[in-house]
This record gives structure tokens, C-alpha cells and sequence, in this order.
DNA sequence: CGATCCGTTGAGGTGCGTCAACGGGAGTGG
DNA sequence: CCACTCCCGTTGACGCACCTCAACGGATCG
């Protein structure tokens, strides 16, 4: 495996590919954030994911790249061919259900991501986003609370299907009412994480 | 793999499992329509996806259920055992390529609905809706203008993001725009397509 | 120390939701 | 055969959650 591998380092705001672009590499981040996104014709953006240590990138793809990758902060990360990845897969029959289990558990993640989209408040999606940010965190070994928020707040819309004055003022709204607290922009302490989960279950 | 299958038909409306429970059952449609869906505590619900003939189910899940299923329609189809498929995995190695396959396309799929539920207007959901409906029927070999549209305008509503009301409004502003017409509720007729995928691809 | 980017806040606008009414079709029972 | 009811789709009036536009302060950087 490490043969056909190489590391690389890229600073905030890189961009790895676009979209539609032809699926060549295939990722493993090690250290850092990047973000995942659709763009609709007249700039209105998606961002349908964040990636951390650890997370796989290119894997569950088709041919072509489905989305555009970018930097949030500087990366380390482990690039190797997609082609060698398929000529693994041959090898070791395992590598497959290992696959197709990362494929079920990005499955599992975009249907609460259509869930949140498509029902809830700005206020239930602030919510479920610090939640996951923070679970996210904790799964990695990272500090949980407060939790580290690499992304700007346009970045957050963006993925909540929010603006940047409307993520700006819910997060004020929790601070108020001492849900949330925080000590920089890019860091919330999860100060009610019981409230925190009614509020994004929808209760 | 006939062995282990059997068929049933069930009538529009009837469960076929609720989010949550074991996954048990696989199930292939082979008639009919079928929606998935979540549900928030206070009864707010997200369509996922609907299933049409030749449509799987349960097969990219995980050990529960991640949504509810009901029938639109009156159904028919094909279902059994998730132990017995898993047994099959390890006698037919290809089965796992298809299985990750679909697993892919149904991500493809699912991103594609997060930008239109993050991003789109009322106008360009309601035009994407009715292409891919009328996609998916030409791919089973139906008539795909007009598109038959199995599923009430509560259903699309709950699909799209939107209310029922907000669905109607649009339809009718998309009729009188002649862009599109209904001989019946059910049936819509894509008079301009060209402009419908203008509208739904954002420009 | 200007320029730029980011986050916050306020004022005002709007697209879609809410609430309500109505008509048509299907099923039901007298 | 005809009320009667229920469900669905449509339309109108109105409200509101979030968006838009604008201003401002702080941090970073050349």
C-alpha cells in the first residue's frame, strides 16, 4: 500500500478538484479541514460536507468527481491513484466490504443532511451542525468542548442552506441563552448539550 | 436466488417498516410506487426518495432502517431475507461490485437532492421534480410526456421541502408560463423541456 | 497604516408558510 | 339515485422566518 502512495501538504483555500473533473486520485486527510461543494450556475453554493482526519475522499465516486474539494485550513493528506486503489481490490476481497461500508455510512449521513435541509429551522441546524462538529471531534481524540470551528460562518451557510448573517445571528441567539458560549469565533463550548440536542432533534 | 424470494402485493397506503426497526426484509419493487421517509417529533416529515419498478430496498442500509417506507400506490414486489443475501455475498463476489454500485448511484443521487434543498427556489424544485420523474419513467420504458405522477401534491411537498400549497402555486405558475400541462392531477405533460431544465439546472 | 477579510448587528424586503375557504371526485349508506 | 362525508387540489389573504443590503469593528497582512 504505501508503494503507491505520496503525501502532500496544501494550504487553506487550495483547491484539489472541480467538479465533473475526471476522478484520478483518491485522498486520505490527515490532518486538517476540507470542505466538499456543488456550485449552481449563477455562484449559489452547497457545501455537502466537511472532511477531517482521517476522512477518505474520492472513494464512493463514480468517474467523474460529483463535487469540488477546497482547503478550509492548511491539510496534510495521503493522495494515491484511483486505478491502483481498483487493482487492490482484486487482491483483497475485504477492501471491498470496507468500501461499501463507508459508502453505507455516507448514505446514512446525507439523508439527515436531507432531513435537516429540507425541515428544520435555522435554529435546529445551528444546533445539529455544533453537535456534529463536536461528536465529529471527540470520534477523532480531539478536544470535544469547547470544540475547534475551522470554517468561516459563510461556509457554514452554506452547508445549512442559511446566509452568513442568518448562521451569525442564531449562534448569538444560543449565546444568549446560555446554550452555547464562545471564547473566539472559531470556538463553541457546548455549554447545555442536553438543550443543545432537544433544540436539533426538533423537540 | 428463487429459492429464498417471495412475492406480495400490498395496497397504496399500507407500511412496509417504520425508521427504527431491525432490517430484516430486502424487497425489489416490481410494480407501483413506494416513498421513504423521516420524521421529525412535532410531525414534520422529509421525503427521502420514491421507488419505482425495478427499485431495491434496504439493500444500502445499515442494521436499522433509517427511514419509513410506505406504499403511494397499489405494489407488488419481491422480498427476502437480509441473512439470506448476505449469505449469498460470499458465494458471488460480483454481487458485492453491484451492491456498491447502487450504493454510489443512490449518493449521487442523494447529494444532488442536498443541493436543491440547501439552494433551489420553489420554481427551479418543482422543475427538477417533474424532469426526473419523467427520466426515471423513460428508463423503465414507460411513457415518459406526460409523465404519470403517482404521488399526491402533500407527498411532492414533503419531497421538495416545500408545502402542498407552495407545489400547486408553482404547478399552476408553470402552466400558465406553458411550460408545462395536466390533462389530469396525476399527469403532466413537459410542452417545453428545454426551459424546464433551464429552470432546474438554475439558469 | 491602508486594504482586505471576517463576524456581527440593524433595517427593511420577500418567498414561502399558515390559515381559511371552496370545488370536484370517490366512497358510503340511506 | 341521491345526500353525505372525506380527501385532494387550488386559490386567496396574511404573517413570518429568513434573505438582502448596509454599516461597522476587529484581525491580519503587505
Amino acid at each position: 500500500m504505501n508503494a503507491i502512495l505520496q503525501t502532500a501538504e496544501l494550504t487553506a483555500g487550495y483547491v484539489l478538484f472541480d467538479e465533473g473533473e475526471a476522478s484520478v486520485n483518491v485522498y486520505n486527510l490527515t490532518s486538517g479541514c476540507i470542505k466538499l461543494y456543488k456550485l449552481l450556475p449563477d455562484g449559489r453554493r452547497q457545501v455537502t460536507g466537511f472532511l477531517f482526519a482521517g476522512d477518505f475522499l474520492g472513494l464512493s465516486n463514480t468517474e467523474d468527481y460529483i463535487y469540488s474539494a477546497e482547503a478550509v485550513t492548511d491539510v496534510t493528506l495521503c493522495k494515491f491513484k484511483r486505478t491502483k486503489l481498483e487493482g487492490l481490490l482484486d487482491e483483497i476481497p475485504e477492501l471491498e466490504k470496507r468500501l461499501l461500508g463507508m459508502a453505507r455510512h455516507e448514505l446514512v449521513q446525507a439523508q439527515d443532511q436531507i432531513l435537516l435541509l429540507g425541515r428544520k429551522t435555522a435554529k435546529e441546524r445551528i444546533a445539529t451542525f455544533i453537535l456534529m462538529l463536536s461528536d465529529r471531534a471527540q470520534r477523532r481524540g480531539e478536544q470535544s468542548n469547547p470544540v475547534s470551528v475551522p470554517m468561516s460562518r459563510n461556509d457554514i451557510g452554506d452547508y445549512l442552506g442559511l446566509t452568513t448573517e442568518t448562521v451569525s445571528r442564531t449562534l448569538t441567539r444560543l449565546r444568549r441563552g446560555g446554550i452555547i458560549s464562545m471564547e473566539s469565533d472559531r470556538r463553541i463550548a457546548l455549554d447545555e448539550r442536553d438543550a443543545l440536542q432537544d433544540i436539533a432533534a426538533g423537540f
